[in-house]
DNA sequence: TAACATATGTTAGCGATGTTAACTTAGGCA
DNA sequence: TGCCTAAGTTAACATCGCTAACATATGTTA
């Protein structure tokens, strides 16, 4: 992990700093990572951090960035692996999202914490959107009903939010790991089905 | 505000640190408040809080379990506008909510936020059961089934986590705030209605 | 009232952190 | 070959959290 060459020139570093970082935040939590230690990781001096990133923000900026994108990949397979229009995709969905949050907990919080204000920053809120964008679409596919309807975000959000908030609950000790579960049957509740009538 | 009497003893130090505390946590965002700071506003050595408090940590803590209280008591006030089985109380409940969210963001943030796990702090722990159970009560009667009903606070925690997600993806910008909302409607489309057949 | 114990301040200082400035080295290109 | 630039280094600074040792009010008790 640790890999050093000889080298005065580390050649990359830049990775590497990345993957420390994001070991860090997971093993000491999202405000226990220090640029400091991550170059002690990296085994190069403190200053060297700053020729490629202007910040520590910076830093966590790209760690995030590079997490959406995983992340996005899982729920798009996730989704892909049942057919269009299957309420098991919908399941698929907030599992994948879950899963996330459980295998990554460190990096998931420093992802929608706070402090980091995605509205700020084009490429995060790009990438923020995009994530959104397939939620919208399988439930438009679920609902029958095109993606521009308000009704269809409306529902993808609610959504959201439901599994969100369960993974921030959760990680964070708000809610009892072992005794409560949101339902998957309150997805598809908050979902409607189409084969209620749609009011 | 920095209200400063001429004495050695500066009497009410303990309550005026919370309170600057609070205010750098609302003015420079959950992170950017540090103990130095808020001691210069209340007029101390950077040494004093120490008296007070063992920890950064306990500072926080201290700001956190207060605001629990007043968040818990609005919720409680908000549902209790309405008559019990009234479906409008799950409406306030999450609006009440969503206010105060709205209204102390970064308190909230701390609050919720990652790095503050409930369920090691006693005190805080129990004031979050104290509050999910309001949650519980609300939804029970509006299912009309006892609130021991496991259906009751999976529909409960369901609700929870949808106005929490909400709350932390408007705050920190990972939703369009002028946009997108949750719809008041998906609250109930969550809890269920006991008009339908409970299956 | 005098003496003391305690609570609550202060100053001084340590080690860690983020960041910058000035210097050094290696690698690639004219 | 010689030089430019990218990517490291060391040294230094301000700030921060926190501790230790000291100082001063306050209230209790003789």
């Amino acid at each position: 992990m640790t890999k050093k060459k000889n080298n005065y020139h580390h050649g990359e570093l830049r990775a590497q700093l990345l993957e420390a970082v994001r070991y860090l935040i997971e093993e000491k939590g999202p405000d226990g990572f220090s640029v400091a230690e991550a170059c002690r990781m990296a085994g190069v001096s403190t200053a060297a951090p700053y020729k490629h990133f202007k910040d520590r923000e910076e830093i966590l900026h790209a760690v995030i960035l590079e997490a959406m994108h995983r992340m996005g990949a899982a729920m798009q397979a996730a989704a892909d692996a049942y057919p269009a229009g299957d309420p098991e995709r919908i399941v698929a969905l907030g599992r994948a999202y879950i899963d996330f949050a459980k295998s990554e907990p460190g990096v998931f919080a420093v992802m929608f914490g706070s402090g980091n204000n995605h509205a700020e920053i084009p490429a995060l809120a790009e990438e923020g959107q995009a994530k959104f964008a397939i939620v919208v679409k399988v439930v438009a596919e679920h609902m029958n009903r095109c993606m521009e309807d308000d009704e269809v975000t409306a529902r993808a959000y609610a959504l959201w939010c439901a599994v969100h908030g369960h993974c921030f609950l959760v990680l964070d000790g708000k809610a009892d790991k072992t005794k409560i579960n949101i339902t998957e049957d309150a997805y598809l509740r908050l979902v409607g089905s189409s084969y209620l009538p749609p009011k």
